[in-house]
DNA sequence: TAGGCAGCAGAACATATGTGCCGACCAGGG
DNA sequence: CCCTGGTCGGCACATATGTTCTGCTGCCTA
């Protein structure tokens, strides 16, 4: 078996991600036929049994349609639905979901791959408010992801409350001693030192998104 | 019929919600009768109309499998795999694309939603090396979609080549009689005026996402 | 030239799966 | 009490759909 992938077998990975593009489901093995202008369903058989030997697709046996799309190997992307809690000031504390997380709850949602939330649950996403975040390059409008957290790592990208200040900011903490450094991202800007009960972290900063 | 959405009917989409998130395809009649231990296909039946006439989702007839989930009135959003082409620095011109994208002629992709391409095709990446971008709220590291154009509307967010500085640089273009104005994201910065003869539009910026 | 193998055609077959029908149950209104 | 509409159970039926078998056609090689 040649580990090239076909002219035949191309025309079908290409039909699959415009069908499922399309539909949101995947094609038969008929559709697949009539699609690729297939003579018979048993070479479309074939030709997705070469396919999954490869590693491009992932299919379960006597279920219909189910085909799955994998792309360099890995699983396709999921897209999920964060829900918005909020806004996110410098004046402000962080608006914190609820226990448990109900999909339901909540009117607006951003909808963002699975590879951005790296997979966990409960993530959440605020607003940004503002242009007191632009010490951490992130600007008014933006949306930025959070994991609720109490603790974190050194180096983490956190939201904390700065309890005298009363204020709410996003940098990266390092436990230093008995105090904490949080560092602005942005490179040219001095840091901050405060003390470990001075800092409340919110969550952790998983990705910013912005629109233009 | 009552425009409520009963428990049952929560109940079967929030197993949509699962199986499809798990599986990549939508479940059948069946799936959803053993998962929702509802103790008739008819029922399940019954309750997909319901839930079709309430918009939550959309079902091919005779075609198994053939579920379609809406949110919120609206379709589901889709990933697309948005090639990196390279890398953007204010001392390098953009790399641009080819004429006709093919997905299989890039090794690197950045898998976003079609919400943050705006269903556009033909969008690419650039991943951001340096700091020279952070007039523009954008630091190292970070990605930004594009599209290829010549031209923009005043206030578009557009990359542009300074032919004289010799220069790529992320702005907001204005057209003020002969010459244009660029705008840093960062207001507090100043505009930059040049003449129209000495930019050259590569691109609009469509988003910028940063993970950390 | 015979044999092996990848790929293809065509058709029969076995299930997987959506649909329709009939009756039961229940709550509310006349 | 009966009627009606919404919901459910059970089941048979039609068809949508994956699988398999047999044979054919090139192409390569011993």
């Amino acid at each position: 078996m040649s580990e090239r992938v076909s002219e035949k077998q191309q025309q079908i990975l290409q039909f699959l991600r415009e069908f499922i593009g399309e539909k949101d489901y995947p094609p038969s093995i008929r559709d697949i036929q009539e699609g690729c202008r297939i003579s018979s369903t048993s070479v479309v058989d074939y030709n997705l049994k070469r396919l999954e030997e490869k590693g491009f697709i992932r299919r379960d046996r006597e279920v219909s349609r189910a085909i799955e799309l994998l792309e360099g190997g890995e699983r396709r992307a999921r897209t999920v639905r964060v829900p918005v809690l909020g806004k996110i000031a410098a004046g402000r504390p962080i608006p914190m979901p609820p226990e448990h997380l109900t999909p339901e709850s909540y009117d607006e949602f951003v909808e963002v791959t699975d590879r951005q939330t790296g997979g966990r649950d409960n993530v959440f996403a605020l607003r940004v408010e503002g242009n007191s975040m632009v010490d951490a390059l992130i600007n008014d409008g933006d949306i930025v992801l959070l994991q609720p957290t109490q603790s974190c790592d050194d180096g983490d990208m956190v939201a904390v409350w700065l309890k005298r200040e009363n204020e709410t900011t996003l940098k990266r903490l390092y436990h230093e001693g008995g105090r904490v450094r949080l560092q602005p991202m942005n490179a040219a800007m001095q840091p901050f030192y405060t003390d470990l009960d001075n800092v409340e972290v919110q969550g952790r900063v998983l990705a910013a998104i912005r629109n233009w």
